[in-house]
RNA sequence: GGACGAUUGGCUCAGCGGUAGAGCACCACAUUGACAUUGUGGGGGUCACUGGUUCGAUCCCAGUAUCGUCCA
C-alpha cells in the first residue's frame, strides 16, 4: 500500500483508537516474552498493586515509567519482560471482606477460618483485581501470560521454601517482645506499618511516693502507670543520684517500686524522671530487661484496661487516661499539666487506629546478617540507586534495621508453616512435607511484605529452576516510588540476596517521586485534591496522561500535576496528528533510500541534523532514567523544529510540486520521531506510524540509531540565521500593525546561501517579491529585508523598537568591554571564551552602528 | 535529635562556573488550505540572605533563614 491510499481521520480522538490497539497488541502476543530467545533479557517486575486497589495517579506514573523502559528495550532488541501481578495485601483485603460481613451482622469468627478464607477468595474472583483492567487503559505492555499473585500456588511454595531456609539457618525465631499492636485489627504490625503523626495529647507530672521518698515523673500516658515496675533517672543526674536504689510508692495500686538509673533517660526531658512500664513501652522494655524490672500487663488486646484490680478495669485506654488523671488530681498528686501537648504518636497504616505497644509472643526475622548483605550490595556498586542522593536513606535504614516482626494475627495470608507437637516440639513444614500426627499449626499468617520480598524470583517460578528464572533473573531495573524503599525494595534485597546465592534481584533501583496536586500539595481525601487517572484518560487520552507524567518526572523528585498540563499534552498529540496529516497530504514517504546528503537543501539537511542530535540526546536521557528531560527534548524537536520551522519553511517547496527529496526526508523524520516517542505515547504513535509506513506495528519496530553523517553544523547555522531574520521581520510587522495575512512588497538582500531560500521566506513573511521603493528595512548581520509599507511607517513604533534594541545592544557591549578590559580575565580565562567575548563585542558594535544609523534615518 | 532535599518570572519546575530557560498563566494581533486542542509577536526574574573561593558565581564552599520529606 502506498502512503497516499492511507488516510487519517481529520481529528484525533484517543478513545477511538486505544481499545482496538491494545487488543491488537495482546492478540498478536507482542508483550509475551520468550524464555528461549537468544536475545539479551531485560526484565522488570511490577511493584504489585494490592488486589483491593484501584489505579491511582501514583500507579499511573510508576507504570508509565516502567512501560517506557520496557518498550524502549523491546525496540532496542532485548527480550523484554514486564511481569504483572498483584499482592494479596493481608490486612487490607481482610478488612474489606470483614466489612462486607459486618454489613450482614457477621464477624469472621461466625464463619470460621476455613470458610472465611474461602469467602476472601470468592471476593477476589468477583471484585478483586480491578486495577488489572485499568492498567490496560494506560497501555501497559505487560506480559499477561505471566500474571502472578502472591497467594498463587507457586508463590506460596516460594514462601514456605524461604521460611524453612531462614529458620534452619537460625534467622527466624520466636520471642516475646514489645511489638506494635493494632487494637482494632487485632494484629501485630511491623515498624513500617506504623505511621507517626503529630497528635494532641497531654503531658502530666505525677508525684510518686510521699515526703522524702517521693519523685515526680513526667508522662503522656498516665493510664499505664498501674503497670509501672520502676522509676528511672539518668545515672549522673544530681537531683536524683541519692535516690537511686531506693523505693517509692506507686499511687493507685499502692505498690513499692525501685528507682533505677539508666543512660537512656534524658535528664532534660520533663522532670528527668520517667516511669518504667515494661509491658507497654518499647524503651521501657529495654530498660526493664537491663534492670530486671517485672513486666506488669494491664491492658488486653482491645486496648481495654484489664487486671489492675482497680476501678479502671474495663475502661478503654483513652477513657482510662482521663479517669486516672482526674483521680490523681483528687489525690493531689498532679504537679503540673501541659495540654494540649503535641507529640508523635503511631497509627496503624491500614486503619489509622492508635497503635498500642504490646508485650506479645511473635515470630521475627533476624535481619542483621541479611541487612548487612543488602547494604553491601549497594555499597560495592553491584546495585545502583537512582538518583544517588537517595542512597543514604537506604543505608540509614538497612544499617539500623530492627528485627522484623513477621507474624500477623490474621487469617488471610500465608499461614506460618510452623507446627507444635504435644510436648512443645517446634517443627517447620516445608513444601511437600507434612506435619506428624497430633501436631497443630501456628494460627498466624505472615506479613504481606514477606511474600512481596520474594517477588523478583517467585514470580519467575522459583524455587523451581524454570526457564524463566534462568533467563530473566536477576531482573534489570526496579522502578518504584521512594516511599516504598523500606517497605519493599530493601526487603527484596534482603531476601533476594539470601535466596539467590548472593545475586541481587536487580542491578538498578530507579526511584521516582510522588504525584502531588497543582500547587505541590500532597493528594489526600481530606484535602479533596485527589485526581482519578481514568477520568483523565477518558478526557484526554492515555498518551496525554502518560506524556504529562513522564515529562514531570525528574529523578527522585515529587511532581505537581494540573489538569491544564494534561490538556497541554493532549494538544501535543493533536499537533503530531495534524502534522502527519499535512505530511501525508504532501506526499511524505518512507519508501526508498534517503536522498544523498550532498543534494539536500539546507532546510532538509538541517532537520536531519537536528533529528540526529535529538535521537542521540533523547535516547541517552531515557537510558539514564531522565524522563522529564527526555520528554522536553523530544517535545521541542517535534513542535518547534519540525512543526513550527521545518514544515513552515517547506510549504513553498511542497506547493511547487517538485519536492521528492523533502517528501522522503519528511517521511524519514516522522518515521524516526514516532519510533522515539512510542515508549511514552504508544497509541498515537502506533496509529500515525502504521498509517504513514503501511507496516504492521511499532511495538516491535527497531529503535532508531542516530546517523552522525547527518550532523551538519553549516546548515544549522544557516537555518539559525534564517530563523533570526524571519523572527525579526515578523516582529517588525507586528510593531507596525501589519495584519498577519496582509501581503506587502518586500525584498531579501543577503548572501546567496540565504537568498536561495527567498521564496520560502517570502511565503512565511507574506512578502511579494516585486519591484518597489522600500520605505523600511530590517537588518540582522549581513542580512537585510526591505519592505514597502506604502509610506505608512509608524515612526513612533519603529523608534521605540529600535531604541529598545539599542539599549539591549549597549548593555551587551558594556559587559563585553568590561570583561575584555579586565587583566585577570585576559590572562586567565580560556582562549575560547576570550574569542567568544571578542566576537560578541564585534557583533554588538556592528548592531549599535546599524541601529544608530536607522534611528538617524527615521528623523 | 539524625539524614536528605528545596528556596530561580504569577504558578509548577528545569538548568548551571562565562549575556537567565520551559510549560501553563498574562497582553496584543490574526479565523492565511495541517492544526483555534492553533499561529505570530510581546511583557515579566537583583536565581532566599550573608560571607568566602575565582579573572568571573544563579551555579562551588561556609554560615543564616524559611519550607519539605524520611527516620528516631
Amino acid at each position: 500500500m502506498s502512503s497516499n491510499q492511507r488516510e487519517l481521520a481529520s481529528s484525533f480522538v484517543p478513545g477511538d483508537i486505544e481499545g482496538p490497539l491494545y487488543k491488537k497488541w495482546i492478540d498478536s502476543g507482542y508483550f509475551t516474552a520468550d524464555a528461549n530467545s537468544s536475545k539479551e533479557p531485560f526484565t522488570i517486575v511490577i511493584p504489585p498493586p494490592n488486589v483491593t486497589g484501584n489505579l491511582h495517579i501514583g500507579h499511573a506514573l510508576d507504570q508509565t515509567l516502567q512501560d517506557c523502559l520496557t518498550r524502549l528495550k523491546r525496540m532496542q532488541g532485548f527480550e523484554a519482560l514486564w511481569l504483572p501481578g498483584m499482592d494479596h495485601a493481608g490486612i487490607a483485603t481482610q478488612n474489606v471482606v470483614e466489612k462486607q460481613l459486618a454489613a450482614k451482622g457477621l464477624s469472621r469468627h461466625d464463619l470460621g477460618r476455613e470458610d472465611f478464607v474461602k469467602k476472601v477468595w470468592e471476593w477476589k474472583a468477583e471484585s478483586g483485581g480491578q486495577i488489572l483492567g485499568q492498567m490496560k487503559r494506560l497501555g501497559d505492555s505487560v506480559d499477561w501470560s505471566r500474571e502472578a499473585f502472591t497467594m498463587d500456588e507457586n508463590l506460596s511454595k516460594a514462601v514456605l521454601t524461604i521460611f524453612k531456609k531462614l529458620f534452619d539457618q537460625g534467622l527466624i525465631y520466636r520471642a516475646e517482645r514489645i511489638i506494635n499492636w493494632c487494637p482494632r485489627c487485632l494484629t501485630a504490625l511491623s515498624d513500617i506499618e506504623v505511621e507517626h503523626q503529630d497528635d494532641e495529647g497531654e503531658f502530666v507530672q505525677v508525684r510518686y511516693g510521699d515526703g522524702e521518698a517521693s519523685i515526680v515523673v513526667a508522662t503522656t500516658r498516665a493510664e499505664t502507670m498501674m503497670g509501672d515496675g520502676a522509676v528511672a533517672v539518668h545515672p549522673d543526674d544530681p537531683r536524683y543520684k541519692h535516690m537511686i536504689g531506693t523505693e517509692v510508692l506507686l499511687p493507685l495500686v499502692n505498690r513499692m517500686i525501685p528507682i533505677i538509673a539508666d543512660e537512656l533517660v534524658d535528664p532534660d526531658f520533663g522532670t528527668g524522671a520517667v516511669k518504667v512500664t515494661a509491658a507497654h513501652d518499647p524503651n521501657d522494655f529495654e530498660m526493664a530487661m537491663r534492670h530486671n524490672v517485672p513486666f506488669v500487663v494491664i491492658m488486653n488486646e482491645h486496648g481495654v484496661m484489664d487486671g489492675t484490680g482497680t476501678e479502671f478495669d474495663g475502661m478503654d485506654r483513652f477513657e482510662a487516661r482521663v479517669a486516672v488523671v482526674a483521680k490523681l488530681k483528687e489525690m493531689g498528686r498532679i504537679v503540673a499539666e501541659k495540654r494540649p501537648y503535641i507529640h508523635a504518636v503511631g497509627h496503624c497504616s491500614r486503619c489509622d487506629t492508635t497503635v498500642e505497644p504490646r508485650l506479645s509472643k511473635q515470630w521475627f526475622v533476624k535481619v542483621a546478617p541479611l541487612a548487612k548483605a543488602a547494604g553491601d550490595a549497594v555499597r560495592d556498586g553491584r546495585v545502583k540507586i537512582e538518583p544517588a542522593e537517595l542512597a543514604p536513606r537506604y543505608f540509614e535504614w538497612v544499617d539500623n534495621m530492627h528485627d522484623w516482626c513477621i507474624s500477623r494475627q490474621l487469617w488471610w495470608g500465608h499461614r506460618i508453616p510452623v507446627w507444635y507437637g504435644p510436648n512443645d516440639e517446634v517443627i517447620v513444614v516445608g513444601p511437600g512435607e507434612s506435619a506428624p500426627a497430633g501436631y497443630t499449626q501456628d494460627p498466624d499468617v505472615l506479613d504481606t511484605w514477606f511474600s512481596s520480598a520474594l517477588w523478583p524470583f517467585s514470580t519467575l517460578g522459583w524455587p523451581n529452576q524454570t526457564a524463566d528464572v534462568k533467563k530473566f533473573y536477576p531482573t534489570s531495573v526496579l522502578v518504584t516510588g521512594y516511599d516504598i524503599l523500606f517497605f519493599w525494595v530493601a526487603r527484596m534485597m534482603l531476601f533476594g540476596l539470601f535466596a539467590m546465592d548472593g545475586v541481587p534481584p536487580f542491578h538498578t533501583i530507579v526511584l521516582h517521586g510522588l504525584v502531588r496536586d497543582q500547587f505541590g500539595k500532597k493528594m489526600s481525601k481530606s484535602r479533596g485534591n485527589v485526581v482519578d487517572p481514568l477520568e483523565f484518560i477518558d478526557k484526554y487520552g492515555a498518551d496525554a496522561l502518560r506524556f504529562t507524567l513522564a515529562r514531570g518526572s525528574n529523578p527522585g523528585k515529587d511532581q505537581a500535576l494540573a489538569e491544564d498540563w494534561i490538556a497541554g499534552s493532549r494538544n501535543f498529540a493533536t499537533k503530531l496528528w495534524n502534522a502527519t496529516r499535512f505530511a501525508m497530504m504532501n506526499g511524505a514517504t518512507t519508501e526508498g533510500p534517503l536522498p544523498a546528503q550532498s543534494s539536500l537543501s539546507a532546510i532538509d539537511a538541517w532537520i536531519l541534523s537536528r533529528l540526529s542530535e535529538t535521537t542521540t540526546e533523547y535516547t541517552a536521557l531515557l537510558e539514564s532514567y531522565e524522563f522529564a528531560r527526555a520528554c522536553e527534548t523530544i517535545y521541542h524537536f517535534a513542535w518547534d523544529d519540525l512543526c513550527d520551522w521545518y514544515l513552515e519553511l517547506s510549504k513553498e517547496t511542497f506547493a511547487s510540486g517538485n519536492a521528492a527529496d523533502s517528501q522522503r526526508v519528511l517521511g524519514h523524520v516522522l518515521d524516526t520521531l514516532f519510533r522515539l516517542l512510542h515508549p511514552v505515547m504508544p497509541f498515537i504513535t502506533e496509529t500515525l506510524w502504521t498509517t504513514l509506513t503501511g507496516k504492521e506495528t511499532l511495538v516491535t519496530a527497531v529503535w532508531p540509531e542516530a546517523d552522525t553523517a547527518h550532523i551538519d553544523k553549516k546548515s544549522e547555522t544557516l537555518i539559525g540565521e534564517l530563523q533570526k531574520i524571519i523572527t525579526e521581520v515578523r516582529r517588525f510587522r507586528n510593531d507596525q500593525g501589519v495584519k498577519p495575512s496582509q501581503k506587502i512588497p518586500g525584498r531579501i538582500i543577503a548572501p546567496a546561501e540565504v537568498t536561495a531560500y527567498s521564496s520560502a521566506m517570502a511565503f512565511l513573511l507574506k512578502l511579494e517579491l516585486t519591484d518597489f521603493t522600500p520605505s523600511a528595512s530590517v537588518e540582522i548581520g549581513a542580512m537585510k529585508v526591505e519592505l514597502d509599507l506604502s509610506g505608512t511607517v509608524d515612526v513612533v513604533a519603529e523608534r521605540a523598537r529600535l531604541e529598545k534594541d539599542l539599549a539591549t545592544a549597549q548593555k551587551d557591549l558594556k559587559t563585553a568591554e568590561v570583561k575584555l578590559g579586565n587583566e585577570g580575565f585576559m590572562a586567565k580565562a580560556p582562549a575560547s571564551v576570550v574569542v567568544e567575548i571578542k566576537e560578541r563585542l564585534a557583533a554588538t558594535t556592528a548592531d549599535i552602528e546599524r541601529i544608530t544609523a536607522q534611528l538617524a534615518a527615521l528623523k
